[in-house]
DNA sequence: CCGTCTCCGGGAAACGCTTTCCAGTACACG
DNA sequence: CGTGTACTGGAAAGCGTTTCCCGGAGACGG
């Protein structure tokens, strides 16, 4: 009687669906809990009729490992978390997608998190990361605060950073090569007859923004091109940032020819900027971006632009957060993964008609256009 | 002996972090670990003075309770699933981040996921999020499909749709007052001098659409004005569809002056279909879109359109999915929250100047824009 | 043919917490 | 003074897994 009773209670748990357990399975395959572990989990030591056994009765009862006794136990949560800097920045949901798609094609489930450059709310991400134990975290602020790393860091579970981090063995780097991209954007501003282009960097804490700013400039020194002072500002990776720096470099004695971004972003606020002088793109001032977002292809006009591939960050990263993860991840030793980046050409940038008053340049410069396309 | 080397054995547990338990605190306070757990989840039969006690060594050896844990035995995570269409659609991250925001504010977490309208994308999503336990879902796809609904609802948890949703116990509804907004983008037209408005729908499998659309076609039947055929095209809600719907209406004997459409991302690609052909924005055609993403206001022009607060959004969805979660929360029978819209103007609407050459009304143009500012 | 080694499966402990049940104390009332 | 009531804190039973340890069976060599 006592047993039966206590029986009933538990069916009145306060789970809030009918759950199907690991002893329902046992008892369906007639064995022990632990062999059903076994074998869902792909113990090699289980015999493969038993197992066989297993599935079918896990197939039958329509058994669904619970993640959070998984977790309890194993101290894996099979949870990726990913930290970038600003979810609204339309590059991200782009990647947060890739990532995403891979991770849970993988067998995990990813934990997003936007820090809004803003360390308070970082730290609280972290936090709420370690506490749900998270596997693993791919850092794609591109350009990760100090503080931040430090926590993380102690906490020595597996990480990947782009760009750089530092020197442990937990830590994983994907490393951009900026310098090709945008190398190819400033030898093709060249090839056109551009010789005043300008530079609109991302903030300068951040370590990707100073390797592309620094990436434009070493292009620039290798064809012998001089940049006078105030050709290079320093931006913030926003549109509005991106306008207000297009308004100085408008009102400087010498007027760009070309301007090269730090981002997409940056380069739409640019061609805002733009919209409200007398200067037109792409036949006053040509306009390069820097990610290829989807978005810059229905910019008017359509953005010729460095592509970084979201899916090969993505790629990379939840590969290189397996590697720290799962012990005998066949690339567990590889510490660095490189990313490409490349020139799409579109519409932005063209030969340099020369300057005010462009009214006059108006009929031409449609042509042009249509031209180019 | 034996007890002790158990003990050792405890010390090498899997678990990656120091982690420091309920019972911990239990021996710090000298209290059991029944009194621990009431304190820290604020049950009041608890005598004050030991709280007090309790929340002391809490914060002395700095515990924090491991949410596996207590999912595990509790049947709550305590995480939210959010399920939107499309994460690379602008409006859909600001909704995020609101919607984060406000649950890790009220000590949730929260699971994204983006269905790309994706039926079997949508179902493993799904099942992912009842296998991880989740307390409750916001489903903010503007439309749900049907299959998704039923998945979802004979699972009995607390859901939370936009627009509609089966009339049962544990789903509340936001209703969105479309009609509003549109209605006052439509005077707006009319006012201005427009007789000939076209409209270019989302996609009508989406209820969200159709009551856009609707709403459109009463605001202009309510003015006495008359819709030809060929008027209204259907659009998907992307750049793309936005830009083959303005081919149409362009080609279209009775060339509309003003165009509303049903998205931001819609109206974008209007924008940029139009670039292509010889009419102007706004003084041939006016565009209208909806949602006011951050990003309409770096446009060129600056979008006019109808705004749907994100914020409004997500603080209701919020709400009502902790209305439906928390037994005795205040609001725990309102089955609906109103979500108001309203128009923004901004500079890509004005009066029609008129139809072709529009080249000759470059200079006025652009001297009308600066007036609008 | 027996002993030892190996391998595989089962029993049971442990993970960290919530929650129920129960005993114990204090106080008021008859 | 005894009994009933109200309330507080402790012990213990799980929650659904994984994993450790051990026993039994089969293989193989002596």
């Amino acid at each position: 009687m006592s047993p039966s009773l206590k029986k009933s209670k538990k069916k009145t748990s306060n789970r809030r669906h009918a759950t199907v357990s690991i002893r329902d399975v046992a008892k369906r395959a007639a064995v022990s809990i632990a062999t059903v572990s076994r074998a869902v989990n792909g113990i090699t030591s289980v015999d493969p009729e038993l197992a066989k056994r297993v599935w079918k009765a896990v197939e039958e009862v329509g058994y669904v490992p619970n993640p959070q006794a998984r977790a309890l136990v194993s101290g894996r949560s099979r949870m990726l978390g990913l930290i970038v800097s600003e979810i609204t920045n339309p590059f991200f949901p782009e990647l947060v997608q890739e990532f995403e798609n891979l991770a849970v094609a993988q067998g995990y489930e990813v934990m997003i998190g936007s820090t809004n450059y803003n360390p308070k709310r970082t730290e609280s991400l972290i936090r709420r990361m370690l506490q749900r134990n998270i596997d693993g975290v791919a850092v794609m602020t591109f350009g990760i605060e100090e503080d931040l790393i430090k926590k993380l860091v102690e906490s020595e579970f597996p990480l990947v950073f782009v760009d750089a981090g530092p020197k442990l063995p937990n830590i994983r780097v994907l490393k951009v090569n900026y310098a090709e991209g945008i190398r190819e954007a400033v030898q093709h501003l060249a090839a056109l007859g551009h010789r005043a282009i300008a530079f609109i960097s991302g903030p300068l804490r951040l370590r990707s923004a100073v390797a592309r700013r620094d990436a434009f400039l070493n292009s620039i020194a290798e064809l012998g091109l001089k940049i006078p002072a105030g050709h290079v500002v320093e931006g913030d990776h926003t549109m509005e940032g991106g306008m207000s720096a297009i308004e100085q470099l408008v009102a400087h004695a010498q007027l760009p020819t070309a301007v090269v971004c730090s981002n997409d972003m940056t380069a739409i606020g640019v061609l805002h900027g733009l919209y409200r002088t007398p200067y037109k793109v792409p036949n006053d001032i040509s306009v390069v971006g820097f990610d290829d977002i989807h978005l810059v292809q229905f910019m008017l006009p359509p953005l010729t632009t460095v592509q970084m591939s979201c899916k090969h960050l993505a790629t990379a990263a939840v590969q290189a957060l397996r590697a720290g993860i799962e012990p005998d991840h066949p690339r567990a030793a590889q510490k660095e993964w490189h990313i490409p980046t490349h020139l799409v050409v579109r519409q932005s940038t063209a030969f340099p008609f020369g300057t005010l008053p462009a009214r006059l340049q108006d009929a031409t410069s449609k042509s042009s256009v249509a031209k180019t396309k």
